[in-house]
DNA sequence: GACCCCTACGTGATGTTATAACATTGCGGT
DNA sequence: ACCGCAATGTTATAACATCACGTAGGGGTC
């Protein structure tokens, strides 16, 4: 495992491995106790996300995690993907067709997405879907809600701070 | 402007023409006190979002708006989309990359949308985009939301009814 | 009318995102 | 050894979106 951190280091060097190393074991742990097969290729694409710890597109992290000579496939990607957004280890962002690491896996929850339209950084937000317009609209006219987006693209804090001095 | 109903009686019988043609009436009029140009383009694309009333990705557009002989070409389609977006009569749907005509294009608002995963009818609801938990993180965070998606995929009502009969 | 400018449209090519389809590998059970 | 299963590798293609460049037509201005 501390190979792909190895690997990473080649890409770029910003020494929040250690953080990284935590939630790649904690991934390990969270799978172990749910039958859940944290494969080398779904370990390496989420060390990938953790480490960039923005949203990349499945074409961006296929980058990352080809082999030196030649190119990973796109179906390498994409089913990695599947696996770790369906387990919750990470999220689509829908408005950007592109994929972040998720920031607190360990519990289930509806996340909402701060997306910066300057810096394109991604903040998640845990929110209760019981309380949201859109779940109460739904209770309302009777549609059972299974899965929900949430996102709101604007200018992050650091950005605006940046824009006005 | 009669013309394109005719057109779509083509495709589609389905009767609630009038409907359609009092809000194709209603952009018009929207788009003259705007200073906008709701072209003949512009004009079919959206009776076509109109008259399906569900939500249509640009390329099946592009079927419906095509000359009997030939196929119109994807950006006849996009730009189109651009304006109705942009001037509120039509929304994207992030999740299904297709596209919506506003159920209620009158007033600005922040949509969301209920999708159901089985008959893929789209419902529009209005939100009240500052009492969002969205908003209420934005605003603890410092974050400008500029726009908003808001989307809940899962069961409609008459899906719902009609599996368990 | 001749000219210019601007907006919108037509068209071909290309870029980007995602999946289908099928072969192969590797591992645990019998 | 053999099977069954989950995961992976590989080729091809589907589906969604934009770029770049040229043309057409309406309004001003002289």
């Amino acid at each position: 495992m501390a190979e792909e951190i190895e690997n990473l280091a080649r890409y770029k060097r910003c020494g929040h491995a250690t953080e990284i190393q935590a939630a790649l074991d904690r991934a390990e742990v969270k799978c172990g106790t749910q039958g859940l097969n944290l494969t080398s290729g779904r370990r390496k694409v989420l060390s990938v996300l953790l480490q960039e710890h923005r949203a990349l597109s499945a074409y961006e992290i296929l980058e990352f995690i080809s082999p030196e000579n030649g190119r990973a496939k796109p179906p390498i990607a994409y089913r990695a993907l599947n696996f770790l957004t369906e387990h919750g280890f990470a999220h689509r962002i829908e408005r950007l067709n592109a994929y972040v690491a998720c920031t607190h896996p360990e519990e289930t929850h509806a996340p909402g997405f701060m997306i910066c339209r300057l810096c394109h950084a991604v903040d998640e937000v845990h929110m209760k879907p019981a309380k949201s317009a859109l779940a109460t609209a739904a209770r309302a006219k009777g549609f059972q809600i299974e899965r929900t987006t949430f996102e709101a693209e604007g200018i992050c804090p650091t950005c605006a701070n940046a824009a006005h001095t």
